[in-house]
DNA sequence: ATGGCGGGTCTAACCCGA
């Protein structure tokens, strides 16, 4: 089972490249950021067509974020207040950017976090707030007792690994020690970011700004991460950045990223036999 | 570098992203 994650700056905009990606790619579940499309005017139908369905939770212009999947998508939640009725969580609804749904027992939460702009910025304290409501959120939905599958645009690279240029760019936006304390805080032991399970050197980024000839440089950023709970963690064989993807005719400035997951796990044969007794 | 490019929509002396 492969599980995707793409930030695609507009699905609509994009829509050719994400199709033309699908049906090379075929995973069984893709999630999507900056959809930027109210849902009554989501491309639905192109996906229908490749046998995927999709729920989705947009707004205009900004943000938005859809799951879409081969396999049934059961228990859909939009937004932090669907588990949480708490003030700052029903406030940080406006922007659409938490989806998530269960697919083969597995949770598959889907984030655009808030970039926050800079240091300074009231969107870098809305960026702290919504990494808070993050990690009360996920406490809550530990309750479930389902295997964690959480991806998306963290807008946060980690540690200085994943920057082109730390010396120049840690300590910045999207590599400050606040909001990293603030993401490590929520995942708290219980997810890993399954990438560095496979990859541990520096080089490997999912984002080029379009500025300045990023691409072209290869100065990028690692923001777009796969964080798995304990038990998915032991079935992963794979995380890859689709790279290639960002050298497309007028792309996403964002590449997929892929975790291949052996699941539903294969019974072996002690624990068949196990069932027989 | 209050820069660069490329989405969006109120198509602009616009806003926003990362």
């Amino acid at each position: 089972m492969q599980i995707a994650t793409w930030n695609v700056n507009s699905v609509r905009s994009r829509l050719e490249q994400v199709l033309a990606w699908l049906e090379r790619e075929r995973p069984e579940v893709l999630c999507l950021q900056e959809t930027k499309v109210e849902d009554g005017s989501f491309p639905l139908e192109p996906f229908t067509s490749l046998g995927y369905g999709a729920v989705i939770s947009g707004q205009k212009a900004y943000n938005g974020v859809a799951i879409l999947s081969r396999l049934p998508l059961e228990d859909v939640r939009i937004g932090f207040d669907a588990l949480l009725s708490d003030g700052p969580a029903l406030a940080l609804a406006e922007q659409k950017r938490v989806i998530s749904a269960r697919i083969e027992g597995v949770r598959v939460l889907n984030l655009y976090v808030p970039n926050g702009s800079s240091l300074q910025s009231e969107k870098y304290a809305y960026k702290l707030e919504w990494l808070a409501c993050l990690r009360r959120y996920l406490d809550v939905q530990d309750a479930d007792g389902d295997p964690l599958c959480m991806v998306g645009d963290f807008n946060i690279a980690l540690d200085d690994r994943d920057i082109h240029d730390p010396q120049r760019l840690s300590g910045g936006i999207m590599a400050s020690d606040h909001e990293r304390d603030a993401l490590r805080l929520a995942l708290d032991e219980r997810l890993a970011d399954v990438f560095r399970l496979f990859e541990p050197d520096t080089g490997h980024w999912s984002w080029w700004d379009y500025r300045s000839g990023a691409w072209d440089r290869d100065s990028g950023w690692r923001i777009d991460h796969i964080y798995l709970s304990e038990q998915l963690q032991e079935r992963a064989t794979d995380c890859l950045i689709h790279k290639a993807v960002r050298g497309n005719e007028k792309p996403s400035d964002h590449a997929p990223v892929v975790v291949q997951l052996q699941w539903p796990p294969e019974v072996d044969d002690d624990e068949e036999e196990e069932e027989l007794e």
